[in-house]
DNA sequence: TTGAAAGCGCTAACAG
DNA sequence: CTGTTAGCGCTTTCAA
């Protein structure tokens, strides 16, 4: 392994000079360039780990978010990757998997690799931050709140939800059902409440509860409601999905049933990058993922280099994509 | 910051003894239960950076893939990522953009971070090993080869374009076309390879030639490619599309221009994971991309343990599930 | 089995 | 601007 002390020796120049040059403290033109050509001619490369053991810190950032095979938060991976590899930092991936406890294992590690800051996708308001807060580094919560004092990056939610049932109506669709994620997640129960007052009066309240139908995150939870929206007596002829993958199941068994839409109106809060499904056909309210990624990232980063405002919280607007087709 | 020194004060022990308990050498009972309850009552974690300067190397992975978006290696990923917890290794996702210039960035921070070892999905036959190998550190190639003589997990290329055809002319089609990623990719071509010998026979080596595309990777390419497929005097009544992503391209221009699947017959080489679809209307050659993931991360775990036989490849089985709903 | 002590490679005072 | 020096927290000889 080649160190600045063998760098030093060729530069004839002190190791401390050697680490001057790689970290921009003022050295004169010339040695700077004798060690750039030393470090080039051994192929040097600082070593990370010593670095990070005397500053107490390192170049990485921890990405907690609770499933890595949903588009939706590779989208936003991808986001944070961006700007960190753009900065100069790695990113270590950690899948939460919706477990509390798979969560706390890995803030436990970022604190023991002297990570400089985590951002978390919450797997619930469970989720545990005293320990890694108490050893001052900057969290940043997206997607979901927490209850901590911390910068966050959020969606409008409701707004979400009453657009997409909004659209849904103005295309002529009389009875608009709602598939959304847990009723205790509150980015659920949020985007329920803009459906809510969006089919205000187009319904009776009875109809309304019934057309409401609280599922599990994950393809099956949207295959299993509508299955049971479809077998009421009155089923809806149209229904918002909460998520993406809920509406990827609510429209497989649509398709099954012979419903495929616009034939049953269908809006999804959340995009579907592989849909086969001609994008026409399905209203989507494009959630701002990638975006919410790249200002979480933003944003640790300014609290790392030393930034100590008052936590914000930053609200994303989504962007509503209608169905351009027709009911058939 | 809690280090071994006030675990080693509390439990009346030298800090070398709090070092042995947490690394398993041999201590005496008391000493250890005195430790463990120190460490418990400090809320002790070792410093990893400290010990991996100090052991030259840590307990942590790379894996650097060309797109983190594509589900196909999310699904590979977190089979490594399941493999690596369990051992008590973090995985670093590294996202190469197929970019070699990309890949050699993160393989020069996996050394510099004193990572035990990388599992690489290389972008190219151009990927630069060198320098990492040179280091000694165990590096393993998934889903495409290298020209190194290292470990590698593949699978059978050749046979997923085969048994994908034939299915197709099983059910009855007789002009099955080939949507494949980047000719100069490999086991892009070998697929093909595998489709031409499947249709040798059925169409004339002239229509074969036609029926032919090499597309970009991604669902852009599989839609263009569709599209000047659909365009030809003699339009295929099938395709099979090399990839997921250009499944799903090449099945939303289909679906635009009413060909709906299995109207004209579709095999996919590759998982539609979110697909709207009916997954009874489209032939799946299912590619083990977990088990890849998890084959190869414990590969590498056994190199790092020092495992030093002669490289290894592993080809991996591909798995036909056949479109189970007949011509429309 | 246990402790003392010497570093791993780097950075950050402190002098000069 | 530059060199000397003292650790960061841990593991690992070497003795005891």
């Amino acid at each position: 392994m080649v160190t600045i002390y063998d760098v030093a020796r060729l530069a004839q120049v002190s190791p401390a000079t050697v680490s001057r040059v790689f970290n921009g403290t003022s050295v004169s033109a010339e040695k700077v360039a004798a060690v750039r050509r030393a470090a080039k001619s051994l192929d040097f490369t600082p070593n990370r780990a010593a670095r990070s053991l005397r500053r107490q810190s390192s170049e990485v950032i921890g990405l907690v978010i609770p499933d890595i095979e949903n588009p939706y938060f590779t989208e936003m991976a991808r986001g944070v990757e961006d700007v960190a590899s753009e900065a100069g930092f790695s990113v270590v991936l950690c899948n939460s998997d919706s477990q509390t406890e798979k969560e706390s294992t890995y803030l436990q590690i970022a604190i023991a690799e002297h990570m400089s800051g985590v951002i978390i996708a919450p797997a619930s308001d469970r989720t545990r931050l005293d320990g890694i807060l108490a050893t001052g580094r900057p969290v940043v919560a997206v997607d979901r709140g927490t209850t901590y004092d911390i910068d966050g990056v959020v969606m409008a939610n409701r707004a979400a939800g009453t657009s997409a049932a909004e659209s849904l109506l103005a295309a002529g669709y009389r009875r608009v059902a709602y598939i959304g994620g847990p009723q205790e997640i509150d980015t659920a129960a949020e985007r329920a409440a803009g459906w809510r007052s969006a089919i205000a009066g187009t319904v009776s309240d009875a109809d309304a509860e019934e057309l409401l139908r609280f599922a599990t995150f994950g393809v099956d939870g949207g295959r299993q409601a509508m299955e049971e929206l479809l077998a009421l007596p009155a089923p809806p002829d149209a229904v918002v999905a909460g998520n993406n993958l809920i509406g990827v199941g609510a429209i497989q068994v649509l398709t099954e049933h012979g419903l495929t839409p616009p034939e049953t109106g269908v809006a999804v809060i959340g995009s579907l990058p592989f849909t086969t499904l001609s994008p026409t056909a399905v209203t989507v309210v494009r959630l701002p993922a990638r975006h919410m990624g790249v200002t979480a990232a933003r944003m640790l980063l300014e609290r790392i280099a030393g930034d100590d405002q008052p936590p914000r919280t930053v609200v994303l607007r989504n962007e509503l994509q209608p169905a351009s087709a027709a009911r058939g």
